[in-house]
RNA sequence: GGGAGCAUAGCUCAGCUGGUAGAGCGCACGCCUUACACGCGUGAUGUCACAGGUUCGAGCCCUGUUGUUCCCACCA
């Protein structure tokens, strides 16, 4: 029944074809079951023609581990996949292969060729990410996976228009609003980077009208948007510029007259206190604008070019104009003075080129009634940050919120649902196509030809993937979702307006929780990017270490909401832990012969102490589960498969294993299987491949792990005096073997132990242990008063070694250095000797013995009490030694 | 200008509700001990940034300081 297994765990022989196993017996779907709770968690839809980045490997690798541990506990575990049309980044790349292979614009096509090929494109790259998922071993139920622009999804998409239109909640107008005129579109205020660059402050003379001479002095970064400057503005403090206010300036180079203003707006301190206004190309200047009835004009195009009417400045870009305007105005004397000035410049979140504030028509979701609900649920708890602050980041956003600009000029995506009449120039707002206008009858009617945001359709995602607007069962059966798991780098793009869409359209929050987790760095902690090619690709590591591997080290060693640095020397450490695994379980097959695992009535006292470890193990895991901390509770599991099973518990079963009697060898069989079997379970959500590879080598029941409840405690294995006796004896080996190497003796070396202690009973009960561990030819065991003292071990040839529990001597006096040991037990005395110190003054402070709670104090008075037994025998080992 | 994070062993980082400072890697010494050299054993290394405060007790809580990173914000 055990067959050969290789002596490395080979994970690239293991993980597909446990995949495939686990897919074809639909492990992974979710089933309505009104049996069970429901748990529900919807992946954040990565770019249908993206690439699986490390970021992407963390965020699969958390959901999945919540996912897995959820279906273990016996919910009905649903997660839904899918991925993005992601508008306007696959309409770049796909309008780049289409310039690179047929020298093409989109243009050329037009509208209809040009949408085929982006489907094309989808359908040929859509499933590649998805391939990549499932190398990492997620488990979500691919039968549900929806894309953005399905047809369900767009249908929810245009019920949410048509609905916040007919409420008023969508309008549009023409705002100023963030242009990119390299992406030629609209974008809404979080798409916009800002970045600190280095730039110039030029001092303009604009002349007064009709005052020979006099002129008012303003100060732009920009002095290329001059052409569409139709006023000044001062602040109405200013003592300095109190008499012009009012007056009007000419501006050079193109002659216009604009009026002097006085507005709080502007800033007494900063430049000269005159600012040139441009209310078609700069936010605050079109607010000014509003109030004292400024012109707007615009002098940039979509691609930011200057428009007719200017001149020579006419086809020129932003940069080329700023150059001839600034050497024309120097030229005829009106440039006062350049100063260098840093500042803050918007930058296109996409291709990084500056964004272009102007002035144009584009639709927008009103947002101050909708984040009053958003803010509600958070601030009251009913949607919860992990970790909590960034709680404060949502809501401090979600407060200042303004409209969102939601209209994008691109063709791939959700196509604006509004008409306008050629007739009555009215909007006609529809679910389905409309034939003719609603409000004169008109069947000349065109559609918007702009397309909405991506986010506008990802912000349905926790409902629109489980079928909304229709009334199906799976929404009422798995929605609200639980759990969304994602960076924090998207809160505002997504998460918010997840809230907000879920409270507004399904009047519910869309997840009880928000697990939040950091970006993944290079070694150097730099973000990883392509520009800077310092990506480490995680199906490369995959490959190299296991996926098992890889996905330990992103959820260990890094705690929620911070960054992580990817180190691959951790992943080698991972890979080792999982090579460590295989082989304690081929150790056990090796010594199988029985073929179904029962504990046994009889225990050992180091059976009792494993399995009390591991029915500590199982609460705490759990609970950290519960608590998000997935990192500590892998770590725990790490920690009592390598020290408790491998280092001690496999090495004490192999006295009864290579022993003669047949029941205890079975029994040793039946503990170390049920261990181990126990252990895979706990391990399973975060090594998925490997634990359900050596499970269904081990003797079980059920079809696959991954099924398998999760393991719980049994108050009939708790065995807190075995626990505790098995710790002394490990003290003690422990102590043997540090003496040993401390003498430099080889393990191939063995020596007769005469063991000194008040516990005889547990140590003659691990006599075959202490054997084999402490590298003892043979033990005796004898009570304190029976043992020798140090002195008269010291003229039999006996090395001492203390511990609390016990002294044990050992025959190799002939290696021990004198001095050395003297200096080395005077240092340990004086260490204790402190230690007793602090103990007793503590003990003796009034304050501790009212305040501490019981057991603390209970704690310490037993730790002072050994402590004092410890040095009474250290002192007579130094007095022996003279 | 607001807000947040981080500062713990040579490096990268954990540290749950305050109760004797931890891991991995690295380092030193010794081991092919019949699961594992992707291993075993042993060992060394820390004024937990600084200064105050709360407390019987602080790496953990509070205040301030310094350094550092990030987010938000319209200073032309």
């Amino acid at each position: 029944m055990s067959k050969e297994l290789p002596k490395a765990y080979e994970p690239q022989e293991v993980e597909g074809r446990i995949y495939e196993m686990w897919e074809k017996a639909g492990c992974f779907r979710g089933h309505r079951d009104p049996s069970k709770k429901p748990f529900t968690i919807v992946m954040p839809p990565p770019n249908v023609t993206g690439q699986l980045h490390m970021g992407h490997a963390m965020d699969c690798t958390l959901q999945d581990i919540l996912i897995r541990f959820k279906r273990m506990e016996g919910y009905a575990a649903l997660w839904v996949p899918g991925t993005d049309h992601a508008g306007i980044a696959t309409q770049a790349k796909v309008e780049e292969n289409l310039r690179e292979t047929e020298g093409l614009s989109r243009y050329d096509l037009g509208r209809e060729k040009f949408l085929d090929r982006v489907w094309d494109w989808k359908h040929k790259y859509g499933a590649r990410i998805v391939e990549q998922q499932k190398k990492l071993g997620v488990s979500c139920d691919w039968d549900r996976a929806r894309f953005t622009m399905d047809e369900g999804l767009s249908k929810a998409v245009r019920h949410v228009f048509v609905s916040l239109y007919n409420k008023d909640l969508i309008y549009k107008g023409s705002r100023i609003i963030n242009w990119c005129p390299h992406c030629v579109t609209a974008l809404s205020d979080v798409e916009v980077e800002y970045q600190d660059k280095p730039g110039h402050l030029w001092h303009i003379r604009y002349p007064i009208q009709g005052e020979k001479d006099k002129y008012v002095i303003v100060a732009t970064t920009r002095p290329e948007t001059m052409l569409g400057d139709t006023g000044v503005a001062v602040n109405p403090a200013d003592e300095r510029y109190r008499d012009i206010v009012g007056k009007k300036c000419v501006l050079p180079l193109v002659g216009r007259e604009m009026p002097i203003v006085a507005d709080e707006y502007v800033d007494l301190e900063f430049g000269t206190g005159c600012v040139k206004m441009t209310p078609a190309h700069d936010p605050n200047d079109f607010e000014v604008g509003l109030r004292h009835n400024l012109e707007t004009i615009r002098v940039l195009d979509d691609h930011g070019v200057v428009v007719e009417g200017y001149g020579r400045y006419f086809g020129m870009d932003r940069y080329e104009a700023r150059k001839a305007i600034v050497a024309d105005l120097e030229e005829q004397g009106y440039l006062v003075k350049v100063e260098s000035h840093q500042h803050n410049v918007g930058t296109c979140s996409r291709c990084h080129h500056d964004v272009e504030p102007l002035i144009s028509a584009q639709w927008f979701v009103k947002m101050e009634p909708l984040a009053k609900e958003a803010l509600r649920v958070v601030k009251e708890g009913e949607t919860k940050f992990v970790p909590d602050r960034f709680s404060k980041t949502y809501i401090n956003w979600m407060e200042n919120v303004r409209d969102w600009c939601i209209s994008r000029q691109l063709w791939w995506g959700h196509r604006i649902p509004a008409w306008t009449c050629d007739e009555c120039g009215k909007l006609t707002v529809s679910e389905t196509d409309p034939t003719q206008c609603c409000h004169c009858g008109s069947t000349h009617i065109h559609q918007e030809d702009d397309v909405l945001d991506t986010w506008f359709s990802s912000a349905l995602w926790p409902f629109s993937t489980l079928g909304w607007p229709e009334d199906t069962e799976d929404l009422k059966y798995f929605y609200p979702t639980d759990v969304l798991v994602t960076g924090y780098d998207i809160i505002f793009f997504w998460v918010a307006r997840m809230i907000f869409s879920a409270c507004e359209h399904t009047g519910k929050p869309p997840f009880h929780t928000v697990l939040i987790h950091g970006l993944v760095r290079d070694d150097k902690g730099r973000k990883m990017s392509k520009s800077l090619g310092n990506g480490v690709d995680p199906l490369v590591v995959a490959e190299q270490y296991g996926a098992d591997a890889l996905r330990f080290n992103l959820v260990t060693g890094n705690s929620p909401g911070n960054d992580m640095r990817f180190l691959p020397e951790r992943c080698e450490a991972m890979r080792n832990f999982a090579n460590k695994i295989w082989n304690a379980s081929r150790f056990v097959q090796m010594n199988l012969t029985i073929d179904k695992v029962a504990l046994p009535k009889e225990l050992t006292q180091e059976d009792k102490w494993i399995l009390s470890k591991l029915n500590a193990l199982i609460p705490g895991v759990t609970e950290n589960m519960d608590a998000y901390e997935l990192g500590v509770a892998a770590q725990k599991v790490y920690d009592f498969i390598w020290d408790d099973y491998c280092d001690w518990y496999i090495e004490f079963t192999k006295a009864r294993l290579q022993g003669e009697d047949p029941q205890a060898k079975e029994n040793a069989q039946n503990v170390l299987c049920y261990v181990l079997t126990e252990t895979l379970k706990l391990l399973h959500p975060f090594m998925p491949f490997l634990t359900e590879e050596i499970w269904q080598s081990l003797p079980h029941e059920g079809d696959f792990l991954m099924l398998q409840r999760w393991p719980e405690r049994k108050s009939e294995l708790d065995f807190p005096a075995e626990e505790k006796a098995v710790d002394l004896l490990i003290e003690v080996t422990r102590a043997i073997r540090g003496k040993r190497a401390e003498l430099n003796v080889p393990p191939s070396k063995k020596a007769h132990l005469t063991i000194s202690t008040a516990e005889t009973d547990i140590f003659t009960q691990g006599i075959p242990l202490m054997k084999r561990l402490a590298y003892a030819s043979d033990v005796t065991v004898t009570g304190v008063s029976d043992g020798p003292s140090s002195s008269a071990a010291a003229a039999q040839g006996l090395v001492e070694v203390i511990t609390h529990a016990a002294r044990v001597f050992i025959p190799l006096a002939e290696l021990v250095d004198l001095e050395k040991e003297k200096a080395r037990i005077q240092k340990e005395l004086d260490q204790k000797r402190g230690q007793l110190a602090g103990l007793e003054a503590k003990l003796q402070n009034p304050g501790f013995l009212a305040k501490a709670p019981e057991q603390v104090v209970a704690a310490e008075k037993e730790r002072c009490e050994t402590l004092k037994a410890l040095i009474a025998k250290l002192e007579e080992s130094a007095a022996a030694m003279g």
